[in-house]
DNA sequence: TAGTTGACCGGAA
DNA sequence: ATTCCGGCCAACT
C-alpha cells in the first residue's frame, strides 16, 4: 500500500485541477513529507509523467522554476493559458 | 551499502 | 530590495 514518495508526489500533482497552481512545498506536505520539497523537484525530474500537470507546480515564492519540456517559458506559457498570473 | 545530486526554501549579509 | 550560504529529503549510481 506503501508506495514510494515519488508515487505519491505524481498522485498530489496530479490531483491539481486546472488553472490551480501548488508549490512544492504544499505538493511535499501532502505527500506526506512536508521537507521533502527537494525530493519533490528531484523526483519529477527525473520522472515525469505526462498524466502529471507538473507544469502546475511552482516555487514557494510564485516563480515558474523549472520546466523539462521546454524549460520555463513553456511553463510560463502554460500556467497563463490556464488563467494563473505570474510574476 | 554509502555517496552524490537536484524542477527548493529560509535566513543572513 | 537582491544575493549568498546552508540544510533538508528522497531517488539515483
Amino acid at each position: 500500500m506503501m508506495r514510494t514518495f515519488r508515487e505519491k508526489v505524481l498522485e498530489v500533482v496530479r490531483n491539481i485541477k486546472k488553472g490551480e497552481t501548488m508549490t512544492y512545498k504544499e505538493v511535499a506536505k501532502s505527500a506526506g513529507s512536508p521537507r521533502a520539497f527537494r525530493a519533490v523537484g528531484s523526483v519529477m525530474k527525473s520522472n515525469y509523467d505526462k498524466t502529471v500537470p507538473c507544469h502546475r507546480v511552482v516555487k514557494s515564492d510564485g516563480s515558474v522554476g523549472e520546466y523539462n519540456r521546454g524549460g520555463p517559458e513553456a511553463k510560463l506559457k502554460l500556467l497563463k493559458k490556464e488563467g494563473v498570473k505570474v510574476l
